[in-house]
DNA sequence: TAGGCCATCTGGTCCT
DNA sequence: AGGACCAGATGGCCTA
C-alpha cells in the first residue's frame, strides 16, 4: 500500500507557523497522541470557540479578538480540507469502479484517471456500434459482419500517456459479465487500427454472433 | 533528472 | 451561512 501522503490536515500542525505558535492561540496537543486525534481535538476545540462566539453575539454585540476570529478561520478550513478530500476520495473511488467494469489487460498497470475516462468513452462507444451493427444484421445478415471495437488505452497512438507507446499487451480480458474467461487476443494494434482491421479477433469478444460474421474486426477510435 | 501522475491544500464561486 | 464544486499551487513518488 502507498505510503500516507506525509503533509495532510491531520497533523495540525502543517497550519501552524512559528509565528501562530507563540500568538497565545490554543496549542496543539501533544506530538505524542495520533495526527488524527490531535486534529479531532483540535476541531472540537475550535467548535467550541465557535460556539462561544455565536453565544457571544447573540448577547452583546460582536467582540471578536484577531486571535479568536483566526481560530474560527481556521477551523473551518479544517473542516473544509476535510470535505475536499473526502470529496476527492468519493471521486476516485468512482474511478475505481469504472476502472472495475473496464476490460482489462492480466499484468496491467492501473489505468490513471484520464485513460480510464477516455477508455470508458471508447469501450461505450464499441458496445454501442456492436447493438447497431448487431441489429443490422437481424434486419439482413451480410456476407460478412464488420463488428467494431475499442481501442485500449494502452494501444491509442493519441494516448493521454506517450509513456505507454512501447505496450504490446499479448491478451486482454474482458468484463465478467461479456464472456468466457479464457484470453483473448487483442483486437486493436496499433497497426491493425491503421489499417481499420484486426487480423485475429476473438469472436468470443462478441457473444451470441455467428463466429464466421465476426471477421475483420475494424479498429475504431472515437476519442481523440 | 525531467516529466507524468497523484493527493492535498487553498481561495473563489455557486448553490441551497 | 455553510456546503459543493472547481482550478491553481505545491510537493511526493515513480519511471524512463
Amino acid at each position: 500500500p502507498p505510503a500516507p501522503h506525509p503533509r495532510t490536515s491531520s497533523d495540525l500542525s502543517y497550519f501552524l507557523t512559528d509565528e501562530e505558535d507563540s500568538s497565545g492561540l490554543p496549542q496543539a496537543p501533544s506530538s505524542a497522541q495520533p495526527p488524527a486525534q490531535r486534529r479531532r481535538e483540535e476541531l472540537r476545540e475550535g467548535e467550541e470557540e465557535e460556539e462561544k462566539e455565536r453565544k457571544r453575539r447573540r448577547g452583546r454585540g460582536r467582540v471578536r479578538s484577531e486571535a479568536l476570529l483566526h481560530t474560527i478561520r481556521k477551523t473551518r478550513r479544517v473542516k473544509a480540507n476535510d470535505r475536499e478530500r473526502n470529496r476527492m476520495h468519493n471521486l476516485n473511488a468512482a474511478l475505481d469502479e469504472l476502472r472495475s467494469v473496464l476490460p482489462t489487460f492480466p499484468d496491467e498497470t492501473k489505468l490513471t484517471k484520464i485513460e480510464t475516462l477516455r477508455f470508458a468513452y471508447n469501450y461505450i462507444w464499441a458496445l454501442a456500434e456492436t447493438l447497431r451493427l448487431a441489429d443490422q444484421y437481424l434486419q439482413g445478415p451480410p456476407k460478412q459482419l464488420l463488428l467494431p471495437t475499442y481501442l485500449h488505452p494502452a494501444d491509442s497512438p493519441n494516448s493521454a500517456s506517450s509513456s505507454s507507446s512501447s505496450f504490446s499487451p499479448p491478451s486482454f480480458s474482458p468484463p465478467s459479465s461479456c464472456c468466457s474467461s479464457s484470453p483473448l487476443s487483442n483486437p486493436s494494434s496499433p497497426a491493425a487500427s491503421e489499417d481499420f482491421g484486426c487480423a485475429n479477433p476473438d469472436p468470443l469478444f462478441f457473444p451470441g454472433l455467428p463466429k464466421d460474421l465476426v471477421h475483420g474486426v475494424p479498429c475504431f477510435a472515437p476519442y481523440r
